[in-house]
DNA sequence: GTCTATATCTAGATAGAC
DNA sequence: GTCTATCTAGATATAGAC
């Protein structure tokens, strides 16, 4: 809740206290264990000891190479964000036939976020989005903000789709399947409501295209 | 983690251990103030001392209406799930003509969710639904399955809608507004990247009349 | 049933040896 | 930089008086 930032300069090779420490294995297996144990057991329930234990290496350890707890925290939301979960949609994403397009963007993110550490991953930002805001915003940035601009782009390139509001457009078709894992998935939905995901993608594309 | 189970039954007169309750003005007050707490700072960070300051009573008190921690949380989540935040789309929700029925029931279910208090409840939902699954479930079913099934039938009550799959169809009407207002509100998505909610429901409810 | 006082444990963070 | 050992605060839960 303190002096903590978001650091986007440097943050590759340098911390802010100023020794360095990414490409150090001990960096990287604390960032490894930190995964593991925050992304299970949520922020607060998360404990140093544990961290440690699971990382492999003492506490101190820890202490040496983040500042505290919300460092540590801060900066695996950030590595995780901008590498291991950025969704990608592949080569040339948003090029192709609207039909093919839009089952295979959705398709994609659907595939993408069925693991479980993702799942783990979406939980732990919304659960944390009021103590680290920035981080959520962050998430929305990176994983969200990408696709919508493609999309909008992608739908602004198409006038025959007849579509009067592009990047609304866009919002309800990321918005529909991101709520369907959410509810599925994060909500443990599917033992009570389930639903096969190739009926949703069907209706949305069928419903984006319907205009035409 | 332990014994705790979802009362169905007997949750309004009795607790588990069979001095009732509810009624008692004790046990409203703690529930009061266990809600402001739990809402705010999650479960984890929630201390039973915060909540006794937070409710004026003593921590003994509540642990005389209560088994522990878990147990306080679960009938939090419960009343505050089928009642405060039950959402309601008034009367006769699902009668009128499509375009009129649609923009109100979204319009509707936004206004309900627009609210810090709800917000904060769902945040809390979500950053849980690993430790209590169950009580993610009983969101699910109570809120999003009674607007579910409305819609699903009403759909199927209006063949000239054209709608392939009016579940499938139904789903994509609430994700798209619950993932709005997830961006939007729980994960600070207005700041950075802002969207009247007007836009998203003309473009909803277009979608969906679209296929006519 | 309700309070004050307390037992017990575990947390984050640090000291000091190497 | 890394470890073991430790300090201190705050947590859950309980004991015992009224």
């Amino acid at each position: 809740m303190s002096g903590h930032s978001l650091k986007q300069p440097d943050s590759e090779l340098t911390n802010r206290s100023g020794h360095h420490v990414p490409g150090t294995s001990k960096y990287e297996q604390i960032l490894q264990g930190a995964m593991r144990v925050f992304l299970q057991h949520g922020y607060a329930s998360t404990s140093m000891d544990r961290v440690a234990a699971e990382a492999g290496v003492s506490k101190q350890t820890i202490y040496s190479h983040f500042q505290d707890k919300e460092g540590l925290f801060i900066a695996l939301i950030e590595r995780v964000t901008t590498r291991r979960f950025q969704i990608e949609f592949g080569p040339e994403p948003f090029h192709g036939e609207p039909a093919t397009l839009l089952r295979r963007l959705a398709e994609t993110l659907l595939s993408k976020m069925a693991d479980q550490e993702y799942i783990a991953f979406i939980r732990t930002v919304i659960a944390e989005s009021e103590r680290f805001p920035e981080l959520a915003q962050l998430y929305l940035r990176t994983v969200l903000q990408y696709g919508m601009h493609g999309l909008t782009t992608y739908f602004d390139s198409r006038p025959e789709l007849n579509l009067p509001d592009s990047e609304a457009t866009a919002r309800i078709f990321f918005g529909s399947l991101v709520a369907f894992v959410l509810a599925q998935e994060v909500l443990h939905g599917k033992e009570i409501m389930p639903m096969e995901s190739d009926r949703l993608v069907n209706s949305l594309v069928r419903l984006v295209l319907g205009s035409a």
